[in-house]
DNA sequence: GCATATTAGTTACAATTGAAACTAAATTCA
DNA sequence: TGAATTTAGTTTCAATTGTAACTAATATGC
């Protein structure tokens, strides 16, 4: 008996919606004024601090964001110091990025928080209800893939 | 053992932002252009589609929007003819808010637009899954509520 | 080999968004 | 009562965001 009512607060994209949104919220206060630092520069330096050298582009592909998004970021992140660039030498187009001293720091103090606002979060959730949650993640990655 | 180090894509606030928005941007692809219609838009529209009658505020209150969101989207809308308010007598702050027959038009066009996607969606996930995701979502909200 | 197409990244611009300040009506309480 | 507070909703303003158009470099095809 599938449904044939829309009703919002049951509508699973939208309950996605609603939850993550706060989760982001939530998680990002955590950071935002400590470091003076958003969501899509934290992002990449997230992403740097584990693989060192990514171009921009990489970044795009691993993080979703839009690669305007992910340029303004590398942008005011290399204008903050926290990262700099070296041109590719075999394709000039492309720019590693590695973070500084600084935004190792940054990284640095940063990842614990962020790793215990998870931990936190996950509270709430059984061991199995966490594995279960992953799954279904991925599952609807593969069926966004397809799409 | 608890994780000691940040790999994003391993990370759950992140995995639930990059899925979320995915299934998002791909729902409003579907009715965004044939509409002329924006998120917060439809959003309201779906609101009154099955409760008509509400105030803006009650709106918020529904749909964890903020209300500066909900009162554009509803000025837009009334621009648009899709709904027309009327102000409470009880109380002259409030408007009743009401789909005209262009409004319900496209809520019945969209409603069951939204309902297919949802259903493509569900066909990655087992019942069981998706009964686990709507509990998991739920203990999830509840753990932000007391945040 | 060179014209064409693709890719990495940036810039310009317009739309979306939310915080803060505001108006008008209703409620509280002294 | 009537002054002070709260509530519904709007407006202003600045920040964030994405689309589209662009530059520069590389890859492709004839």
């Amino acid at each position: 008996m599938a449904k044939t009512t829309l009703q919002l607060d049951r509508f699973l994209p939208y309950r996605l919606s609603v939850v993550t949104n706060r989760i982001s919220g939530a998680l990002s206060r955590h950071y935002a004024d400590r470091f003076g630092i958003g969501i899509p520069e934290w992002r990449v330096i997230a992403n740097l601090g584990r693989t060192p050298g990514l171009t921009a582009n990489d970044v795009v592909e691993r993080s979703a964001m839009d690669k305007v998004t992910v340029s303004r970021a590398v942008a005011a992140l290399e204008h903050k110091g926290l990262l700099s660039r070296e041109r590719d030498a075999g394709d000039k187009r492309k720019s590693r990025l590695t973070l500084s001293a600084k935004g190792q720091t940054v990284y640095a103090e940063i990842a614990p928080l962020a790793l215990g606002f998870e931990r936190d979060l996950l509270t709430v959730l059984t061991a199995d209800e966490a594995a279960q949650l992953d799954r279904i993640i991925d599952k609807l990655n593969g069926k966004m893939d397809s799409l």
